[in-house]
DNA sequence: TTATTTGACATGTACGGACAAATAAATTAA
DNA sequence: TTAATTTATTTGTCCGTACATGTCAAATAA
C-alpha cells in the first residue's frame, strides 16, 4: 500500500506538468532544489525523475538541467488503432452494466473497441484511470462522473483530452466546473415526478434522502423543492436527509431509526435512487414498519432492484441501454464530423408499482 | 566514446540473451553473482538490468530473481502498452457484471487497461470481438466461450493467439478442441448438489432442464446422473429437456405446459442456472402452480435473479467477483513468469432458501 | 500426511559520498 | 569588441552501506 518515495515524488511533479504549474519547454528545479524541498537524498529523486523520463514528461540534459517535454503533448503513440474509453463509477452494481451493455453493441458495430476503467467513485482510481486513458491514446472519452458535486482534483486531465481535440461525454451527471458537453437523464423532472407522484396521492409529509457529493442529487432535490413549490405545499427541512459516499451507511440508518422511533412523523419518503429505496424498504420491513402500510417509499432509476423486494418499488423510468447507445453514438459523430454534438437530456416518467399508498 | 560501465554490462547479457547461450525463461545470475563476475558494484549491475527490463529482454520478480523474458521473442514491441482482452457473451446479464468488476479491480491495479467485448453468444459476433483483439496487440486474453459445446469456426483464431505466445485463459467453460487452460465452477459437483439436495428432500422425480450448447449444460448433467447413481435412484430420460440458445424459449414454455397439463409428474426440477429457474417459476406460478408446493425448482449459480422472485430460489453458490479476480492474476502472473499457470475448478456449495419442499 | 513457521536469499528502496562530463555564465586575453 | 579561458552549476557514473519486502524451500508442528 505504501507508494515508494520516488513514486510520490515522481507523481507529484507529474502532477504539476499536468496542471501546468510547470510550463512545456521550461526548466526544472535542479535535483539539489528537490533533494531539499523533499528531505530525500539525491538518488531518490533522480529514480523519481527517471520514472517521469520513461514516461516521455521530462528531457534531461546533462549539465544544463532538466526540462519538461514538448512530446507529453502529442500523442507519442500514434496508435491509429479505434479506441474509445469509458469510465464509471460502479461496474457491478445497478444500472451500470445495462448502460455498458448499449456502449458495447455500439462500438463494436463500428468496429471501436471498449476500454473499461471504474473509478470506484474516489478521485484517486479516477485518476488512474484517465492516465491510463492518456496512455492508450483513445480516440473518445465516455466518463461517468465521480463526486461531481465536490471539487474534483482531475479537472486537468479532462483540459488536456481537450488540448488533444479527443471529445468527451459525459453521461449522468456532469462536472459544472468543466462545461462538456453531457448526456444524462432529466434529473429534476425525476425528482419532480417521484414527489408529484407522493404529492397526488394525499401525501403531505415527504422525506427526502438525497446524495449530496454528486450533481445529480442535487439536481433531484431541486425537482423534490419545486414539486412542492407547484402545489403550494411546504416541506420541512428536518425531513431531508443528505449523505455522501462516506457517511451513506449512517445517514440511512440515522433515517430508518428516527422513523421507527417516531421522532420524524412522515408519511412517504422520496429516494436518491433505487438503491437507497431498496434499502430503507428492507430494513423498515425488518424492524416492523410496514411499506406501504406505515410509510410510502419513491425510487428513482428503475433498476433491477426495484423488483428486488417482496413489495415492487414504484420509481422513475431510466432508459439505460439506450443512454449507453446515445452516449456511443454521440462520441462517433463527434469524431467523425470533427463538431461536438449538442447536450441530451432524456425524458423521464413515473413507473406505478406497489410501494406507495 | 568510453561507454559507461552498465551500458557495456548490459551489452554483453543482451548478447547471450539472443545467441541463446542464455535460455528464454530461465533464471539469470544473481545481481551479486554479476557484482562478482564483474568487479563492479550493485548500482551498476542494477542500472545495467534497468537497461535490459525497459528494452523487454528481462523480467525481474521481487524475491525471486531475474528470467530471460518471453516477449522479446514475438512482437516488436510496437505497442508496449499493457492491455487485455476480455470477451464475454453476455454483458449486462446476469454474473458477469461482478466477473468484470473482480477483473477490472486486479488489472487496474496493475496498470494494464481492460478492453471489453460481448459475443451475444454467437460465433460471427465472437469473430469480430476476436479480430479486434488481434487489432489491438493485447498481452492477454480472457474469454467465456461461445456456445462451449458445438462446433466454433473461430478455433483458428484462438491458434493465432497461442503462435504469438498470447495467453489465452477460458473462464465458466471451455473448447474442448482446443485444450486451453480455464478457470471455472465445479459444474459436475454445482450439478450434482442441486440433484442430490433434491434426492435428499425425498424426491424422486426430478426433471432436468439444460442447456446443450454450451459445455456447462453438459456438466451439469453429468452432475445430475452422478447424483441419482450415487442414491442408487434411476431417472427418467423423458423428464430430461434440453436447449440451446435458438431454442430456449420453446422449450421451457414446452416443459411448463408439461408440468400444467400433467403430461409429466415431476415433483421438482434442476436449472441449467438461476436465469431459467427465474423463468420457470414465474411462468409456473402464473399460471396457477405453487412454488414450492405443487413443484419444487433448485437454480444454479446464485445470481441476483435467484431473489427476484416472490419465492427466493435454492441455488449453488458462484463466487463471481473472485473468478474474475483469479482469472486476472492468472493471466498477469503468466505474461510474467513465461509459463502458464494450472487451470483451476473453483468449489460450490448449495444455498439453501424457499424453493424447494 | 498436511499445514505452518522459519530462515536464507532474492530484489526493492533509500541513504551517504565521490568524481566525471557537459553546459552556461563569468572572466580574461586578444 | 571578440575570442578564449576559467569557474560554478548541473546531470551522469559509480561506490559502499543498510534495511524492507517478497519468494521459496526446508524444518517444524498439528
Amino acid at each position: 500500500m505504501n507508494k515508494p518515495k520516488y513514486q510520490v515524488i515522481a507523481d507529484e511533479i507529474k502532477n504539476k506538468i499536468i496542471n501546468k504549474e510547470l510550463q512545456v519547454g521550461s526548466l526544472l528545479p535542479t535535483e539539489k532544489d528537490f533533494q531539499t524541498r523533499y528531505g530525500v537524498s539525491r538518488y531518490t529523486i533522480r529514480q523519481a525523475m527517471e520514472l517521469l523520463v520513461v514516461d516521455g514528461y521530462i528531457k534531461k540534459r546533462k549539465g544544463s538541467g532538466s526540462y519538461v517535454s514538448y512530446e507529453f503533448l502529442n500523442s507519442k503513440k500514434s496508435n491509429n488503432s479505434k479506441k474509445i474509453g469509458v469510465i464509471v463509477t460502479y461496474l457491478s452494481d445497478y444500472i451500470f452494466p445495462s448502460i455498458i451493455r448499449g456502449l458495447e453493441t455500439v462500438l463494436r458495430e463500428n468496429g471501436y473497441s471498449l476500454i473499461l476503467a471504474s473509478t470506484n467513485n474516489n478521485h484517486a482510481d479516477e485518476r488512474q484511470c484517465l492516465e491510463m486513458m492518456l496512455d492508450q491514446g483513445i480516440k473518445g472519452l465516455i466518463v461517468e462522473p465521480t463526486k461531481s458535486n465536490v471539487y474534483n482534483p482531475n479537472l486537468s486531465y479532462y483540459s488536456l483530452f481537450k488540448q488533444r481535440d479527443i471529445p468527451i461525454l459525459m453521461i449522468n451527471a456532469q462536472y459544472e466546473e468543466l462545461n462538456l458537453p453531457y448526456i444524462a437523464i432529466d434529473d429534476v423532472k425525476s425528482g419532480h415526478l417521484a414527489t408529484k407522484y407522493l404529492i397526488d396521492k394525499g401525501h403531505e409529509d415527504i422525506a427526502l434522502i438525497t446524495k449530496i457529493d454528486d450533481n445529480q442529487g442535487k439536481l433531484r432535490m431541486k425537482g423534490y423543492f419545486n414539486a412542492f413549490e407547484n402545489s403550494n405545499k411546504v416541506f420541512k427541512s428536518e425531513y431531508i436527509y443528505t449523505y455522501d459516499t462516506e457517511s451513506k451507511v449512517t445517514v440511512l440508518d440515522q433515517f430508518v431509526e428516527h422513523v421507527v422511533s417516531k421522532q420524524i412523523q412522515v408519511s412517504a419518503v422520496v429516494c436518491y435512487n433505487d438503491q437507497i429505496a431498496y434499502y430503507i424498504m428492507k430494513k423498515l420491513t425488518r424492524m416492523g414498519v410496514s411499506v406501504p402500510g406505515d410509510i410510502s417509499i419513491v425510487g428513482e432509476d428503475n433498476s433491477v432492484l426495484s423488483k428486488l423486494e417482496d413489495v415492487d418499488l414504484t420509481t422513475t423510468s431510466h432508459p439505460q441501454e439506450l443512454l449507453g447507445e446515445k452516449a456511443a453514438n454521440w462520441v462517433l459523430s463527434t469524431i467523425e464530423t470533427g463538431k461536438e454534438q449538442p447536450s441530451e437530456l432524456l425524458d423521464t416518467y413515473i413507473i406505478e408499482r406497489s410501494s406507495v399508498k
